[in-house]
DNA sequence: CGATCCCGCCACATT
DNA sequence: AATGTGGCGGGATCG
């Protein structure tokens, strides 16, 4: 249709587009001229598009604004054609002139229709994802510029990224060759091993170096990358023979900066890259010089490569909340897993791929393209194809190579984000020096789909990027240690605490610094419990795994193996996600808001369903009674429950109550209401108060290392959110687990470490045993239906699977209610919040002391309810 | 107002 | 020198 148009319009305008056209002409035909296209110099139009704006350009119809308009109109005519109709456009050019403004607007192309994505599915949709190897399909810029009706600019862009992922090669000049989807996974493997080298280095490095994050400051200095050596990582590129001059700087960016953006996917555990950190991350130079300018052009460059790769199908769009607000995000939807294994020739991992020859098809263009010299030797990816790569490229990237390069690398790299998170942080959170760490800290709701595992969505703090950089901030300039000592220490948190959270660099290395700080020795033990009782409690995650890994595994499974039907475009597949996504974690909305509804009728929402299992947990444990009570007066009763509430404050039930009351009226926004908010701040709150109530105030120095759980538990839920929740050691296994799943093992992890000492481990545990329910709806029917009834039960359940229960539970609610605290502002419901807020504050300190909760809760069990422990122990504090 | 990101100038590379 | 590529960032648009 395209092309049809495309010639229509050629005829009938005769204006600026003509340069396009004839552009088009050429590359389509023999005829027309080889000439590239001019730039239509067009002069820019005032304006646009607003009603007035229309009169105006009926007014001056005749006029050349007009012509431009048409003169756009039809190229986006396309785009156009592909969504909306465009029966008129014959028309349209008419209609112009008489055109109602309701046309107008119809038709003027809005920002969205011009967009890269929508153009570079436009753009897929000429070729086959799973071209016949035969037949080679050479893509022309200019007659593919011109049949989408864009400038030839624009199509770089986008043949850029695919040629990152050798979807496409260049063969010539202006000509590019398309290769399909055939060797995608392929690639897809090659960029997840780089990324590992490159990326992942981060991660082992904290695992096995311990002094990591001296050394990295130390070095930091040190350009670390030399430049060009480095970015060779990825593949393609540099080294080649060919012309050394061409490697210059121009192959530096979008096309590396693309393949880089996905290794940091692939190896992501979460599989969630926040814009920012991307950018961070990818911004190698100075490490210093976190400019800001520089940082937002990283951004742009993202937001093209992200279009790119979601109109693949390969990431998706999400929002991460942090305390500040969302930021901006991507999920990766694509596989995950390659089965085949990079090396293979023939089969590799697609063998289920229909074609499993593909590859070499694959190659083959590659070699060609290698033979072209010029600049492709970049073609030449990673795979085997590449031929000269002897270059020092791949030493570097190589496994060989001392780890210390990397680690450098690493070490510079982190370095880099670490100072840049803290300007951040520093710039945010600015002077406040106790608030500051709150301010950093992330919280996990997304408004369209929150990412956050039940877990995170229990501590808040999360997301990857963010954790990292609140983390540091507040933990080192602030509360504990300043920057150093923090490492020192850090070399025995960070080593436990690594294990647990895999994942993303930056963000956990912040973290652990703090943690270090913050827990010192007590860590040490932590961990190892942790460990052991990750180990043991396989029974506890089994549940909850289980039926994820089926899950994943099936999911997986597919992609890999069924590429064909990866063929369309993203789409499909992001339907599919979604589904997946709630096992993810993703929460279709206000993850907190809806947790506590439990009531919430909007039963949609997983997240809801977590945070109801949590509060539910929360109170069984507690009081299961109580939560009864709770679950069943909720909403009609509200005020009698307010009422209650205030007398008793003893009850939790009364926050409960609260919350439901709010969940009445509003179905959002229920009890927990404040805890949204909040989330990332109390998260720290706790940790502050951890640290600080202990050490500083009431828990006795023995105590003390518990209490030092506590912290660590801070950074643990930071890492939990961060990575994703998918604890570390889990994780290896089922490694799948993409985003949901990590609640389990990171409940696990936590409770193993925080069992001892604190509420913070418990709060892993709910976590984990939410997910049990929560995550997979198909696993526990019941949990879905009936959140609050459930609850009880879930409560018992997750406690017995906890073992440790009581404390467990205790320790979420606790959690929640910090976080409640601080977003409780907002919502609340007023009586309540103040009371509240102060014993929630207050409640770190009391957490602080292990042992008072358990006493607490012994006598007060039935209260579960956390809340008003706090509030009773925070009142006791107060006082 | 922040998130997106279109648009196209213009430098550098290739021909 | 002309043309191909594509870095880059202003500023418009979206939400």
């Amino acid at each position: 249709e395209n092309i049809f148009d495309q010639s229509r319009m050629a005829p009938k305008t005769p204006i600026k587009n003509e340069p396009v056209d004839l552009s088009k002409q050429k590359v389509c035909t023999p005829e027309r001229n080889p000439i590239t296209p001019v730039k239509l110099t067009d002069r820019p139009q005032p304006d646009p598009w607003t009603p007035t704006a229309n009169l105006k350009m009926l007014v001056s119809a005749a006029s050349p604004d007009m012509r431009d308009r048409e003169k756009k109109k039809e190229l986006f005519r396309p785009i156009e054609n592909s969504e909306q109709c465009d029966t008129h456009d014959s028309l349209q050019y008419d209609m112009v002139d008489d055109c109602t403004v309701d046309e107008f607007e119809k038709q003027r192309p809005s920002r969205k229709q011009k967009s890269l994505g929508l153009l570079c599915q436009k753009f897929l949709a000429r070729y086959p994802s799973y071209p016949l190897s035969t037949e080679k399909t050479t893509i022309s810029l200019d007659e593919v510029a011109s049949i989408l009706g864009v400038e030839r600019r624009r199509i770089y862009d986008i043949v850029n990224v695919l040629e990152s992922l050798h979807l496409v090669s260049r063969v010539a000049k202006n000509q590019y060759c398309w290769h399909g989807r055939h060797n995608l996974s392929q690639t897809l493997k090659t960029l997840q091993e780089e990324g590992e080298l490159q990326y992942g280095e981060l991660m082992t490095f904290f695992h096995h170096k311990e002094q990591d994050l001296e050394y990295k400051f130390g070095e930091r200095k040190k350009e670390t990358i030399p430049d060009s050596q480095d970015r060779s990582l990825l593949d393609f590129s540099e080294p080649d023979c060919t012309s050394a001059s061409a490697n210059s700087r121009k192959d530096k960016s979008l096309r590396i900066m693309s393949q880089k953006f996905v290794m940091l996917f692939l190896v992501s555990k979460t599989k969630i890259v926040t814009l920012d950190i991307a950018a961070k991350i990818l911004i190698e130079e100075t490490q210093d010089t976190v400019d800001h300018s520089k940082f937002k052009t990283k951004v742009r460059r993202l937001y093209d490569i992200a279009n790119v790769l979601t109109s693949l199908g390969l990431i998706k769009k999400v929002h991460v909340t942090e305390e500040r607000g969302r930021k901006p995000a991507f999920k990766w939807i694509g596989p995950v897993e390659f089965p085949g294994k990079t090396d293979e020739p023939t089969g590799h991992s697609p063998t289920s791929n229909p074609l499993p020859r593909t590859q070499r098809v694959a190659c083959a263009p590659y070699q060609i393209c290698a033979t072209g010299k010029q600049r492709f030797t970049r073609h030449a990816s990673f795979n085997g194809a590449q031929p000269c790569e002897g270059t020092k490229r791949k030493v570097s990237s190589e496994p060989n190579s001392p780890h210390q390069e990397r680690q450098d690398e690493y070490c510079s790299k982190m370095i880099n984000l670490a100072a840049v998170c803290r300007q951040k942080i520093e710039e945010d959170t600015g002077n406040s020096s106790i608030s500051s760490p709150l301010s950093p800290l992330p919280v996990l709701g997304d408004s369209d789909f929150c990412v956050n595992p039940l877990p995170q969505a229990v501590f808040p703090v999360v997301q990857t990027d963010v954790p990292s950089l609140s983390l540091p901030n507040g933990i080192c300039s602030q509360t504990l240690h300043p920057s150093t000592p923090a490492a020192s220490k850090t070399e025995n948190g960070k080593p436990t605490l690594l294990p647990n959270q895999p994942f993303l660099c930056f963000p956990s290395s912040s973290l652990f610094m703090l943690c270090g700080g913050l827990q010192e020795n007590n860590l040490r033990e932590t961990l190892p419990i942790a460990g052991e009782v990750g180990n043991r409690r396989p029974e506890a995650q089994a549940p909850v795994p289980p039926a994820a890994c089926q899950k994943r595994s099936s999911h997986k499974c597919m992609l890999p193996s069924a590429p064909a039907d990866d063929e369309e475009p993203a789409a499909k597949k992001q339907s599919m996600e979604q589904s997946d996504v709630p096992l993810s974690l993703v929460v279709p909305k206000k993850p907190f808001e809806s947790p506590e509804a439990e009531s919430s009728p909007r039963s949609g929402c997983t997240s809801a369903v977590h945070l109801e299992d949590f509060h539910l947990d929360l109170a069984s444990p507690a009081a299961p009674e109580a939560a009864d009570k709770e679950s069943t007066k909720p909403l009609d009763s509200q005020e009698q429950e307010k009422q209650s509430q205030e007398k008793d404050l003893d009850e939790h039930s009364p926050g409960k109550e609260h919350t439901s009351k709010e969940n009445a009226s509003q179905p959002f926004l229920p009890q927990y209401l404040y805890v949204q908010p909040t989330a990332g701040v109390s998260s720290f709150n706790f940790l502050f108060s951890a640290n600080q109530a202990p050490g500083a105030i009431s828990l006795a120095a023995s105590q003390l290392p518990s209490l030092s759980v506590p912290c660590v538990m801070v950074p643990s839920a930071a890492l939990a959110s961060f990575p994703l929740v998918c604890s570390p050691t889990i994780t290896s296994p089922l490694s799948p687990v993409p985003d949901g799943s990590f609640s389990a093992p990171t409940s696990v992890n936590f409770g193993m470490s925080g069992l001892a000492s604190t509420t913070p481990v418990f709060i892993g545990t709910t976590a984990v045993v939410t997910p049990k329910v929560s995550p997979v709806p198909s696993v526990d029917p019941q949990q879905p239906a009936h959140p609050s009834l459930h609850l009880s039960p879930v409560l018992a359940r997750s406690c017995g699977a906890v073992k440790l229960d009581s404390p467990v539970c205790v320790g979420h609610p606790v959690t929640l209610l910090k976080l409640q605290q601080p977003s409780s502002a907002p919502l609340t419901p007023k009586s309540i919040r103040p009371a509240h807020h102060e014993a929630f504050f207050k409640t770190p300190g009391s957490l602080g002391d292990p042992v008072a909760w358990k006493k607490n809760e012994g006598n007060q069990i039935r209260n579960a309810s956390s809340v008003q422990r706090r509030l009773e122990i925070s009142s006791t504090s107060a006082d």
